[in-house]
DNA sequence: TAAAAGTACTTTGAAATGCAAAGTAAATAA
DNA sequence: TTATTTACTTTGCATTTCAAAGTACTTTTA
């Protein structure tokens, strides 16, 4: 049990922490919100949000909106459990500097 | 300017904030310290810190205590700042979350 | 209405990074 | 004197990261 056993490795990337701290705060957002909002190139976002996929902290939705496909992507309850989990430690670690 | 633009890579990775973190409240910290506080493996020890140095946001003794060598590390100036301005991004990011 | 441009992603593969095992060199113990 | 331990460093394989290129459309333009 170190200083950083809480700190979790699945958001070790700052594009994957953006992305859930976006999603924290939105019930939803796609694709292009989170492109926009962490300014990543397409492959970045598509493979750091598998990433968070992978370990079901996210999951992704995919749909028309009209005659355009749009993936949209949400927290799960683990996510959710995850990250704050991993913002205590975060802070825990912060305070003591 | 998106979310995560003050969010330094350098930091990206949990056992160099770590490392960061034990620098910022102890004026030093040698190698062993550094491995039993942080739980991880001689290489991965050496290489994280290495990573840091590299960018100067730590700095690197050697001396000998008695008749062993001894590794400390101590933050620059830079690596302070830099370090602060992080924990200001991540505190933005997280309150939002 | 055919061609060109745009949209919304996914795939790819090279480059960078992460990792622990093995290596090194000296000290200490048996 | 040989074995073990200590304090790191080096090595090289594995994983991850990245953006460019690819795919499968839709929309615009000529």
């Amino acid at each position: 049990m170190s200083i950083i056993t809480n700190i979790n490795k699945a958001f070790d990337h700052r594009i994957r922490l953006g992305i859930m701290s976006i999603l924290m705060v939105n019930e939803f957002a796609d694709f292009n919100m989170l492109k926009e909002l962490l300014g990543a190139t397409d492959g970045n976002i598509a493979s750091h949000a598998k990433a968070l996929e992978k370990v079901e902290y996210i999951k992704v939705e995919k749909q028309f909106i009209g005659r355009k496909p749009n993936t949209r992507y949400s927290t799960t309850d683990l996510g959710r459990a995850e990250f704050k989990k991993h913002i205590n430690a975060l802070e825990k670690l912060i305070n003591k500097s």
